[in-house]
DNA sequence: TTGCTCCTCACGTCACGTGAGGTGGC
DNA sequence: TTGCTCCTCACGTCACGTGAGGTGGC
């Protein structure tokens, strides 16, 4: 009957497999313009391919297809226009979220990358660009609590808040001595997502690794502390750590390494100004 | 055991079902810290919680979770970047489908929104805005061939080219005169995709509705060329025409619904200059 | 005792993918 | 005859969802 193309041909142009076509027109999705009488072979047509582009773009959707099958047999420009728009708010909530998984796969890409190349024996003075964050709430530790119960408190609430647990999690000490006295107790904690309004500044920074577990940065502080006085740097708050590799890119909590970052003060050389 | 969590509770918290969690548990993607030892309850932690919206990430990525769950036992730093860089590009093709679904579908709601509320025995003079366009290669019409063989052409070559089929397609005629002659047999086709290069300039159109089974307009194109003259308008070309309502919103060929749209020419007022 | 949550096991579901076994045209 | 495409079952798969039947703490 004139052009007609067998379920191979139309696969190929429509880029449609031929167990999905068979599929489709066996839950009367979609159905070739005719079958042979003899050998059953399905035909389709070329100009199919507009309704079937229509059908493929509804299915991405996610709208379960014999609802699209059913609204085939009985279709009419209102309930078409009523299950679009049905439909519209769902497209938008999924490319957010997909934006969003984006976003939180190059966090973590980029600090796996940084982990991977740095000397984490080197204390350094490194120029980092601002850096978009949000901020949790303030930590209250009580008694002997560890970060841990702050920390399960925020990520308890963190369903009305706009805290999305797919970004890196870092500490945050408001004061160097904060830091040195009790590492492994930040004043906050934030996310590294890029949409937050806690700025972490450009500028210069004295920054220093240590392996362990969440916490356990051993001497880091006081090394830091030395090396910024042999140096004549200043030193002060607040101080961002950082967690380059933890438990999503390995096993072993001691093979955790950390970044530490002490903001270092404007340029200050000769005068000394203890923080 | 200090600040666990049931599976509902953690359910709760972290907005995955209940079924869902002990389905990744079996497999192995993601268990609760602990069992109790005498009925073999699930213990979690809200500590797990960043862990677990990195795998809901993962899984938002299409990774199949027996991957993921593989990457978990032998996690490392190299292999998780190697995962994630590998998958980058699967995100943004699949970000970019969305937003040509979420476009197609607002050009198809138009439509259908504008068949359902145009007065179809009218013939009027509208002032349209600017609307992109794609452009199809020129028609070749041989003997008695219709529309519809150059459309299975262009549609059978459309892979290669831009050419997007989940868009409205619609007709093109260049000159008036075609349009009165062959209405049935537009120049062009296009797409009513709106990253098309081809411009529907902004202005006053004549419009005119017809019902039938594509091409089939009838008397239109007389009636508005008549309207036309009885109104001491000046069209010329180019001609649009426009499915509002076709196979996909509608069953029976009959109540197919064109717009036709003709270009008036720049208020020639008294001057006439038949094209 | 009642209601609630938890458990395991088994089977269902959705949208296909994958053979097995057979047909039909050059 | 051979290779190729097509057909129809039937069963597998993936990521769960849904009972069935039973346990355990207040």
């Amino acid at each position: 009957m004139g052009n007609t193309l067998s379920i191979y041909e139309f696969s190929k142009i429509s880029g449609i497999e031929p167990s999905t076509l068979r599929y489709w027109d066996e839950i009367g999705l979609f159905s070739p313009i005719m079958r042979h009488p003899e050998n059953n072979y399905r035909h389709y047509s070329a100009e199919q391919l507009p309704a079937l582009n229509f059908v493929t773009t509804l299915c991405e959707l996610d709208i379960p297809l014999k609802v699209i099958a059913r609204l085939q047999k009985c279709r009419s420009p209102e309930l078409m226009l009523d299950l679009l728009e049905a439909h519209e708010h769902n497209l938008d909530v999924q490319i957010n979220k997909l934006r969003i998984c984006y976003s939180a796969l190059h966090a973590r890409m980029e600090l796996l990358r940084l982990g991977m190349s740095v000397d984490e024996s080197q204390i350094s003075v490194v120029k980092q660009p601002e850096k978009s964050m949000i901020l949790w709430p303030q930590n209250n530790y009580e008694e002997e609590q560890t970060f841990l119960d702050p920390l399960a408190e925020h990520i308890k609430g963190s369903g009305e808040r706009m805290v999305n647990l797919s970004f890196p999690v870092a500490g945050y000490h408001h004061k160097l001595n904060a830091f040195e006295q009790k590492p492994a107790c930040p004043d906050h904690f934030l996310s590294l997502d890029p949409i937050g309004m806690h700025k972490k500044k450009a500028g210069n920074y004295l920054v220093g690794y240590a392996r362990g577990y969440f916490g356990d940065i051993g001497d880091l502080p006081e090394r830091m502390v030395r090396y910024a006085k042999e140096n004549s740097i200043t030193i002060s708050g607040p101080v961002y750590t950082i967690y380059l590799h933890e438990q999503i890119s390995t096993l072993n909590p001691s093979d955790y390494l950390a970044q530490c970052c002490i903001t270092i003060a404007r340029e200050k050389r000769s005068t000394d100004t203890p923080d």
